[in-house]
DNA sequence: CTCTATACCTAGTAGCTCAAGGTATCGCGG
DNA sequence: CCGCGATACCTTGAGCTACTAGGTATAGAG
């Protein structure tokens, strides 16, 4: 028979396994796979200023197609990602129509190394995993 | 002033750009960069037959530790794979303890080539994209 | 005058992944 | 002999990303 063990902490009462998997609480890691939208968008921009629509139609073009972002991903990244402070913009009139320019601030540069930085540790995992030989 | 352009489809009354995209409905797309850790199961189990608590250590051991899936991620692909058919279990017991081992069938074999390809497409791309040297 | 391309935008949903929690057995160290 | 850590199975609910669908507006081609 098992028998419980009870563990009162912070006014919850926990019991057998929890317990041992307390140290992991608190920390709520995003899924591993996430934000490659994001990491395209700063990489775009870290070479010269684009705005939004170029940007859909630029990570078609670079991807031969394999990747294929519609307006409702970028949009949303865009602005999530001047709120942050990693991108400002800048309005332009050309031909009649408003475009919107967005380039790299420091801030945008920092954040695009370490999601780079991460993109290919993942990349590499994955990569050693489909390529295992025999052994494990 | 810009003018509305009515057009009554199966009922519903749709204006303007949507006209123009209609020919996109009725695919819902999975997240393009999902199903990973699918994947991942799939090829480990190409090679030999495991059980649920094996692949949870052994994922991390071979990309070793760029991704970690808790058990929580593992069991339910387990399950799903099982149900449509992929993959196919087998319960053993091992010293007092039951272990449940998962053999690919023809069917995972299939998925698992698909899969796999698809996964190669886009790892191409991202990595052509993040290397773009100065056009665009 | 209408269609297509350009150009911006948002809301709601789908579904994947995660943290947290649960049950049970065995072996080791105290 | 009791507790802890490792092994081994499992589910639920929340969080969050990325997608589909939809909206407005201008310019130019046919």
């Amino acid at each position: 028979m098992y028998r419980l063990k009870y563990l009162e902490l912070r006014g919850i009462v926990l019991r057998s396994s929890a317990i041992r998997r307390l140290h992991l609480m608190g920390q709520t890691n995003p899924p591993f796979m996430s934000g490659v939208p994001e990491l395209l968008l700063l990489r775009l921009l870290g070479q010269r200023e684009m705005y939004g629509y170029e940007l859909v139609k630029s990570i078609k073009l670079v991807t031969s197609d394999a990747i294929s972002l519609g307006e409702g991903v970028i949009y949303p990244v865009l602005h999530a990602l001047e709120r942050h402070g990693s991108l400002k913009a800048k309005r332009k009139k050309v031909d009649g129509r408003t475009r919107v320019y967005y380039s790299l601030t420091a801030k945008g540069k920092k954040r695009l190394e370490r999601l780079h930085g991460e993109w290919q540790r993942i990349q590499t995992g994955i990569t050693a995993a489909l390529e295992v030989p025999a052994n494990a």
